[in-house]
RNA sequence: GUGGAUGUAGCUCAGCUGGUUAGAGCGCUGGAUUGUGGUUCCAGAGGUCGUGGGUUCAAGCCCCAUCUUCCACCCCA
């Protein structure tokens, strides 16, 4: 007996009800995009490894899913290095590509190579599947997609608002209810800074990121382990407990800090944002939180996150400022800004609230029921003409029995069944009946058109 | 990568301290209704219990391995 067949883990296939789903997802990312003035592109589905490595911190590399060498990878190798046993060692040898981690990075290498080609500030959409070797979870999948947008080549502040208020937008179309968190990464330094703790700083916007999560406590647990000095804890206290409206937590947090001139650039930058924000209209909730760190190590400046208001299932759009990301591919002084939608997580938040629009189910509106080669040929020409008329229609296939049929057109969703057999044939008309409400009329060929048009 | 759960019919799940022929609901197929679905009634099909080993007179149940899914950690969308 064969083997049963099976996907990848963290992998999977979309029923056509939710492909439908998942295309409402992307066609309003897209439609929101299109109407800020973003343009598309796509990038291949694998990049070399020199392009990926080293982009994402220690633990980005070894979540890169790398692909074998062609051909004899092993030939390269000498028997030395194959006893060895240095599987990192071993891995540079035998594979020089992998699967794209995120659509940020491979942007960054596009925008370098094609430099001479594109127009600055280079406003970019790109929606494509991402690739991590994670161990699988609720919201958490192994092959996901991203909905990206980024402004890159400048520095302006009005970009970070550009992109809260696609975010704003988008959620709004989408009708979920989030908030949308926003911190800064120079705000961060200054932080370590201040607490004489500069070259610590991964090690605590990491832990002091956990603190809604893991409370004040284990957060200190965490700092003392990671070797930072007891007397910067201390110092990190207040900054912990800063509570308040967004504007109180920029004044407590400046005073804090500001011996660090790099802080209060941020400050600086955060006050700009909100400032340009409070003449606008947003129906999403910004909160300014300062334990917000993010793990991608590109990030310079403004970074956001966005949650959802009614399902638990970590963030759903995430993205910030990154100063220099295209320096590493040669072209430095260009500043880029984006985020980066979750589609798979909206996809599993909206399912979980069940506000999927009834009809993004697509199927045909109207079923012809066939009963046979005669009626079939009578049915054609008027198929034909309700697709002219943009109704998407179908005819069944084979004169089953009726039953079959309006069994088929009901479990499709068909929401109109047009039968026209040897009695309305002879009068020149057709029955159209509803599948809702049971109805039928008997209708003229050119009434049918107008009855399905609306 | 670390730790913990899970897997029985197409789906959701029962299945006692190991003991004959493994059950239910929904779905599916056929019929009541040969030109009318979604409601009702009747009948029927469908499982080598994730996979591979082991213990036992006897394994869905116990042990080991492996895979899947889920949960926590790490990290992240």
């Amino acid at each position: 007996m064969a083997q049963k067949p099976s996907i990848p883990k963290g992998t999977r296939d979309f029923s056509p009800n939710e492909m439908a789903r998942r295309n409402y997802i992307f066609d309003t990312v897209k439609r929101v995009f299109q109407l800020y003035g973003f343009q598309q592109i796509e990038t291949p589905a694998m990049e070399n490894l020199s392009t990926l490595m080293g982009k994402y911190g220690e633990e980005g590399d070894k979540l890169l899913f790398k692909i074998l060498n062609s051909g004899d990878y092993l030939s390269a190798v000498n028997s030395e290095e194959l006893t060895a046993s240095n599987s990192s060692k071993l891995t540079t040898k035998i594979s020089e590509k992998g699967l794209r981690y995120d659509l940020t990075v491979p942007f960054a290498r596009y925008v370098v190579q094609n430099q001479n080609d594109i127009v600055f500030p280079f406003r970019r959409y790109q929606i494509q599947p991402v690739w991590r070797a994670d161990r699988p979870q609720k919201g958490r999948y192994r092959e996901f997609y991203q909905c990206d947008v980024d402004i890159i080549g400048s520095d302006s502040l009005l970009n970070e608002v550009e992109l809260i208020q696609i975010v704003d937008h988008v959620y709004r179309f989408l009708g979920l209810k989030v908030v949308i968190k926003i911190n800064n990464r120079k705000i961060l330094a200054g932080i370590a800074e201040a607490i004489g703790e500069a070259e610590r700083i991964v090690d605590i916007t990491v832990a002091i990121d956990k603190l809604d999560k893991i409370g004040i406590d284990k957060v200190n647990e965490e700092l003392i382990h990671k070797g930072v000095t007891h007397e910067a804890i201390l110092k990190l206290q207040p900054i912990l407990h800063l509570n308040g409206s967004n504007t109180e937590k920029i004044n407590q947090i400046e005073r804090v800090i500001s011996m660090s001139s790099t802080g209060l650039q941020g400050i600086k930058e955060v006050r700009t944002i909100f400032n340009y924000l409070s003449g606008i209209n947003l129906e999403s909730e910004i909160e300014l939180d300062l334990t917000l760190a993010r793990g991608l190590n590109y990030y310079t400046g403004a970074i956001f996150e966005v949650k959802s208001k009614d399902v638990e299932i970590g963030s759903i759009t995430g993205g910030g400022r990154y100063d220099d990301l295209t320096g590493i591919f040669g072209l430095s002084g260009v500043s880029g800004v984006g985020i980066s939608f979750g589609a798979d997580r909206i996809y599993d938040v909206m399912s979980q609230l069940d506000i999927f629009p009834k009809d993004a189910m697509a199927s045909s509106k109207v079923m012809f029921v066939n009963f046979g080669e005669k009626e079939e040929c009578y049915c054609l020409p008027l198929l034909s003409c309700l697709r002219q008329a943009g109704i998407s229609s179908e005819i069944y296939p084979d004169s089953d029995k009726m039953k079959k049929q309006m069994v088929y057109a009901n479990r499709k969703g068909i929401k109109f069944v047009v039968l026209a057999g040897e009695s309305e044939i002879e009068k020149g008309m057709v029955n159209l009946k509803n599948m809702e409400t049971g109805e039928q009329q008997l209708i003229s060929v050119t009434e049918l058109v107008i009855a399905l048009k609306v």
